[in-house]
DNA sequence: TTGAAAGCGCTAACAT
DNA sequence: ATGTTAGCGCTTTCAA
């Protein structure tokens, strides 16, 4: 059985391919329809079962309902809860999704982008990843809709939706503080983005205002391309003298999992032994025998926000919106008590 | 800047919008297209930032290089794990990912099918919900390019990839019995997908041959929308006499995690006061003071085979393939040493 | 070696 | 109230 089109409808039904159209997409008031007509051509449509071409209307009205979403990697709890609430948004306003991973390459980052315009989505969702500033740039001057989201770019100016990363890390440390601790280490990704460093950032201010210096030391950057290793160097020694941090704040949730798998083995009890907060969580801390105290990202709003910026970027290209969310800080016990 | 179409370039050149296509398309050898203008077409292309349009390319060709992925819920890890490995094996192939999710809701299925249809992609991968049955008949009748993954439907001849459920719960049950458990209890959803119906065989078969009868309630069914409470129950009772069990197998990931948070409450132990076997992993295992003893699903391969499948599907539409993977038992803790 | 033109399925302006 | 037709951007046959 053969596929139909707006053409075999018209002929069952022995009128013009206008007159199809504008019955399928309801515009038969308009257009002033014969009632008895219309109904012929609904029903011989389901009766052969018609299912219009997209592409064909997409070609004809250079819109394809269809968006472009660039994720940096599959791995990240960040990325599964936005891919979640983006879809869902965009399921809403009729928009279907494009999916990628740059798997933090920016040449991959580059040739997704590329592929996505081919094909004429109409616009695009990005989690850029580090040295794509000539690519947002690009996109920029070619006044393509698109929304940076999680990741940003402070030099260029863009619709963006983004954490405050700054304040997350400072009310993260602040607690810390709160909580009795003076020894703390930070361990981040030796990363130049921009939210990264405004985590650093967070942290220092956060101890300069209470005080508190920062022994050199304490503030750890591992690379990404060997983490068990500068993660287990970095551990051993803010634990041990003459480090001797009594709190450890993790850049990340996947730094948290992987350095609490360390604490364990080196039989330090959290928090007695040492103080834990993480940045973001994760499904791993659920079982965890002492809940971890973190700064929790709103992953839905943050989706659900882009899909909305994007979608009125799209309807008005003159639109540039920056969208600051805040995190919560989710207390448990891994700080201590209070 | 406009976006530069075949005929911008033809007329920069000087030439016919076919030589234009022939060179870009890397068909100047076979349709000897003269050396210089070639290469004045190729710079020209670049210089006014050419991308083809991949809808009027489609449109005509009668081919999208598009598939379309619908998964059950974002929820899962299975659905994580599995469009990783389906994106990248898909990129590979110069496909790109349409993607949808059904939450588990027969109609937002069909929905979905239908939208991507329209789109044209050249093929679906689906994990079908409950009573898509009629849908699965329907995109088999008109013979679209398509495979399930993880579940399927044993009375409809499709492409598939799929667990080897009954063997991955025989095992992991045989595995409990042989560390010296005997009354061991099954939580499984309720519903009435294969797959899972499958796990179920698996249980009672293993019991049989060893020799083990399943008293009454040990075998419970929970419902998704009620799960906290019906998981609740049903460990309350079999945790504590007259069923008593000394062991539970746990149907899904997301099961186990629940129950071990319930088991935790209750003040049980694990694996002494109670040993516990689940199907499929989870992140959250990790930090859990037992390590879990499970069936581990190959998601990396599943997907890879099923992108696999439909492409061969794709290119000759008798393809018609059946492919079982097995699961791994990986052996932890949580079922005793040894 | 190159160009002209038909046509993929659809929409919409225009004609009737 | 309905039909005709151009054209979206591309590929490809046929002609030159």
């Amino acid at each position: 059985m053969k596929k139909a089109i707006l053409k075999d409808i018209a002929q069952e039904v022995g009128v013009s391919t206008a007159l199809v159209s504008y019955v399928l997409n309801d515009l038969e008031e308009e257009k002033r329809v014969g009632k008895e007509i219309a109904k012929k051509i609904r029903s011989t449509a389901k009766k052969l079962n018609y299912r219009p071409n997209q592409i064909a209307k997409s070609l004809k009205m250079s819109k394809t309902h269809t968006i472009g979403l660039v994720v940096a990697s599959f791995n990240y709890r960040f990325t599964n809860g936005i891919i979640g609430s983006i879809e869902a948004e965009a399921k809403k306003n009729n928009y279907t999704v494009l999916l990628g991973s740059s798997e933090e390459d920016s040449k991959n980052f580059k040739e997704l982008i590329n592929a996505l315009i081919s094909r004429q989505v109409d616009g695009l969702i990005l989690l850029p990843v580090e040295n794509s500033q000539a690519e947002i740039k690009y996109l920029k001057k070619h006044h393509l809709p698109f929304v940076l989201i999680d990741r940003i770019f402070p030099e260029i100016e863009t619709n963006l939706i983004a954490l405050d990363n700054f304040k997350a890390a400072y009310q993260s440390i602040a607690h810390i503080i709160k909580t009795g601790h003076k020894r703390i280490g930070f361990i981040n990704l030796k990363n130049s983005m921009y939210h990264l460093h405004e985590r650093n950032r967070g942290y220092r201010q956060a101890m300069k205002d209470h005080k508190l210096s920062v022994k050199s030391g304490w503030h750890k950057e591992v690379r990404e391309k060997n983490l068990k290793e500068d993660l287990h160097n970095a551990i051993s020694e803010m634990v041990n003298e003459p480090l001797s941090c009594d709190a450890i704040f993790f850049a990340t949730e996947y730094l948290t999992i992987d350095g609490l798998k360390l604490i364990n083995a080196m039989g330090i009890t959290v928090p007695k032994g040492l103080a834990i907060m993480s940045f973001d969580e994760s499904e791993a801390f659920e079982l965890f025998y002492c809940p971890i105290t973190h700064a929790r990202q709103p992953l839905e709003e943050m989706g659900k926000a882009a899909m909305k910026t994007l979608i009125e970027v799209m309807n008005d290209r003159k639109v540039c919106k920056q969208i600051y969310l805040e995190s919560d800080l989710i207390i448990r016990k891994s700080c201590g008590e209070n």
